[in-house]
RNA sequence: GCCGGGGUAGCUCAGUUGGUUAGAGCGUCUGACUGUGGAUCAGAAGGGCGAGGGUUCGAGUCCCUCCCCCGGUACCA
């Protein structure tokens, strides 16, 4: 009883999760096609540590010298504060700071790995997961930007999303940034710029389009919205024809980049961000087209609004536009597994000056689980698709020998190291996603043979076992005996067959 | 953070107006079947009801506090 208290109950972080042996592999193999991927346009690898001092981060608190809540952070030995990273740009912003005068401009790096953040789990949603940027750092040419989609799109094609399952679409914070103008001034009035919190909640709003629909950033706008559950969330208090404006803004839309960008022209080129721009996309447009990227793969779209805070130029986001069913029935939909956008002022903070920045960034965990659904990552092959069962345990030699053959022959091979009997050493291959067994026992020995059992073809048939056990196990339908000398020929043509 | 709904075996859940040793299905394990996983049959193990406090002769069932989970919402670099 007393020992039982003492006993410490095994207990694994909100958020935080193990992963298993073919949840590991799926993601080594995604990543491993993405890097190719990136490499294929001049990318190359970096390595940050997890840990970076708060302030290089960027994330003290305004107004108080306690870091932001969203990250985990603590003091070190020197009470300095510092903080498990929360994603991979700020490190890379501090790593081209300390290392300017030594990079190659442009510089360009890719670099996965996970960051970490105190946010509430849900559905996808952890507070350690995996991204995988990359980034130009050192060009102001939209031709980075361009060369961005290029890569995300040709990335979800790599990893098997079709085309016409996904694509990216993309915006500009300078058009964005010119509507907000005119919302402030003339229309109403007014005149002068937003204030910024101002400016931000109307971006947070249309952020929201997907959604609550146009009537809901309508109300959020205005005098406010309550959800479903009863709550109020208080509106920005626009004036009716400064919604206005926002709604004719959101509800442009166009099949082709041109058509958007004409669309767009008459509500901001009255501001000098907004027909810069325009002017910007329209260079991308060029870009993209030469490179013989249409509008079925990136496509503009003016309701793209992304992170609020560093943005500072074009935006782009890969979305998932097929649907598929959870486990419960519900349908659901991916929507941005890929996102990111240029920022020209994120080294500005250590250097003083501006470094044009662009690039994005993969959600590698909500991607891996939309490729599981869309059955384009395999997670139920072994590191060993074949265990060399041990019948008779006099022979272990002998079954050392096979499974080195096999090894030799460049199929990896598991020799059983338990104890148990043949039964219970099926029953350990078919539950670790073997594909074959081989068993050999004094009979075989004696011929020179060995029997090769198909596990995944066993499990098929097994569904018509019914009563009469005894003859099945005298058939053994799924098992073949063969030369010795055909053994490796044999097992290939199983994993062969069984992909 | 806020609103709503929940926490009873590994899982899914049942537990009458508070009343004797807390149940089922699935799963697990064992055996029939010591050279064959998946079928069938038989049997076994496994929880003291999220935690703590209170009311009561007596609480999984009532009250209070806290914790956790689920859904929605806010925030999200």
């Amino acid at each position: 009883m007393n020992e039982k208290l003492r006993r410490i109950e095994p207990r694994r972080l909100k958020g935080f999760r193990d992963l298993s042996g073919d949840v590991v592999s799926a993601r080594e193999r995604m990543i491993a096609a993405v890097r190719a991927v990136y490499e294929r346009y001049g990318f190359a690898p970096l390595e940050t540590p997890a840990l970076e001092f708060v302030d290089c981060l960027g994330k003290f608190l305004p107004e108080s010298d306690q870091p932001d809540a969203g990250i985990f952070s603590f003091r070190d030995e020197d009470e300095a504060w510092v903080a498990l990273r929360y994603d991979l740009t700020a490190p890379l912003s501090r790593y081209v700071a300390m290392n300017i005068n030594d990079l190659p401009m442009p510089f360009r790096r890719y670099q996965v790995g996970p960051v970490w953040r105190v946010e509430k789990p849900g559905p996808g949603r952890f507070r350690e997961f995996y991204q995988f940027d990359f980034d130009t750092v050192g060009s102001a040419s939209m031709l980075a930007d361009a060369e961005a989609c290029m890569i995300m799109s040709e990335t979800l094609e790599a990893l098997g999303v079709a085309r016409g399952d996904y694509i990216i679409r993309v915006n500009n914070r300078k058009v964005l940034n010119g509507v907000l103008e005119r919302v402030a001034r003339g229309d109403t009035g007014g005149g002068g710029a937003l204030d910024p919190s101002v400016a931000l909640a109307i971006l947070r709003s249309i952020d929201k389009l997907d959604k609550v629909g146009i009537e809901g950033v309508e109300q959020l706008l205005g005098r406010g919205r309550k959800d479903e559950s009863g709550a109020f969330i208080k509106g920005v208090e626009l004036l009716p024809e400064q919604i206005r404006l926002v709604r004719d803004y959101l509800e442009i839309r166009s099949d082709s980049r041109t058509g958007l960008l004409s669309a767009l022209t008459g509500l901001v080129e009255a501001s000098t961000v907004g027909r810069e721009g325009l002017d910007e996309l329209r260079q991308i447009d060029e870009a993209l087209t030469a490179g013989g990227f249409g509008a079925d793969r990136v496509t503009f779209d003016s309701t793209v609004v992304r992170g609020l805070e560093y943005y500072t130029g074009p935006v782009f986001e890969g979305a998932l536009t097929f649907e598929i069913k959870d486990d419960d029935g519900q349908v659901r939909q991916f929507g941005s597994v890929f996102g990111g956008g240029r920022y020209d002022g994120l080294v500005k903070r250590f250097l003083g000056r501006e470094i044009p920045a662009t690039g994005a960034s993969i959600g590698v965990d909500r991607l891996l689980s939309a490729l599981t659904h869309l059955g384009k990552v395999s997670t139920r092959t072994a590191t060993a698709p074949v265990l060399v069962t041990r019948l008779d345990k006099t022979l272990t030699a002998e079954y050392q020998r096979i499974a080195s053959e096999l090894r030799d022959a460049g199929i990896n091979a598991e020799l059983y190291v338990g104890t148990q009997n043949i039964g219970k050493q099926f029953q350990y291959a078919s539950r670790s996603g073997k594909v074959a067994c081989i068993v050999m026992g004094s009979d075989e020995l004696g011929r020179s043979e060995v029997s090769i059992k198909d596990l995944r073809l066993g499990e098929e048939l097994s569904k018509e076992v019914g009563e009469d056990r005894k003859r099945w196990l005298e058939q053994q339908p799924a098992q073949a005996t063969v030369p010795r000398a055909q053994l490796v020929e044999h097992v290939r043509g199983l994993l062969r067959k069984w992909g």
